[in-house]
DNA sequence: GTTCGTGCAAATACTTTGCAAGTCG
DNA sequence: CGACTTGCAAAGTATTTGCACGAAC
């Protein structure tokens, strides 16, 4: 299996699309932080190594690499966006009410769920986002103890 | 179980909020809708029974609602953020990316997905908000047919 | 009477766009 | 050369806020 990197230049080149070096920038930085990052994190990064990026193109190669699934949004809690690379098939969070972090959970759990889905509804191609909100054992305990 | 409106009343003033006459019709639309609905359709059906009623309360009371728990934002295919009332614990969405349809699906479905990860993850009071993205079996034909 | 909620208008924040210049195949 | 990109600044949207008035407890 190919890098995030490696894939993403081949999926754009498909598409007609160049790997310009500011994109390039923009998913090494989405690749490096394994994370969730908003927009704002996502510039102040990219600027970091190149301040001549510009916030539009940001946002226009956001968009781009959303269009073509190289990247994910998620909004969490109501919050603002944030952005993750998109490796394989498995978007499944855990996000905790308390201290916000999200956890990526175990993708096998909910395997048979898509089987399932499918066929009782005949949809097809499904993708998966599974987002579980709750507490995590510190919170939980924090909260509990207030 | 006590309908949406009675059981946001009795929420609202439990935490000290009053149940307005415009929180009531901005719950009675989201309540009636069944369904998600745009910042700006909530606007417009609101004003269509009460046009003095303003932007912003619609917005602070959206917010309010969200705060509570009453209401669920969405935010489907990177589009803008829909609002549903929120009943019980249930919140699975297929969604079509063909016709943008959604669909709540059999909540038993992810019934025991919920318990596992409680366990394996150590969270607490998790509530699983699930959307499934694919294509609807008319928009895959259509697609195919292409 | 005191706290909570609202409408209005203004302020702020966020995102998109037009365009001229630059880059790449 | 022609298609694709970018930076900049301006335009456009969306959302939030301050404040004075009114309503509810």
């Amino acid at each position: 299996m190919l890098g995030f990197i490696e894939s993403s230049h081949e999926l754009l080149h498909k598409r007609g699309y160049r790997l310009t070096p500011q994109r390039y920038l923009i998913i090494y930085v989405l690749e490096e932080a394994q994370g969730h990052l908003s927009i704002e994190e996502i510039v102040e990064c990219v600027q970091q190594r190149n301040p001549c990026v510009s916030q539009s193109t940001v946002y226009r190669t956001l968009e781009l690499l959303r269009e073509v699934g190289l990247v994910r949004e998620n909004h969490f809690l109501g919050e603002a966006a944030t952005y993750e690379a998109v490796d394989g098939n498995a978007h499944e969070h855990l996000v905790c009410r308390g201290c916000h972090t999200v956890l990526h959970f175990d993708p096998a759990l909910p395997a048979n769920l898509r089987e399932q889905l499918e066929q009782q509804y005949a949809y097809r191609a499904l993708k998966l986002d599974l987002v579980a909100v709750g507490y995590c054992d510190a919170c939980w305990k924090s909260s509990s103890a207030t």
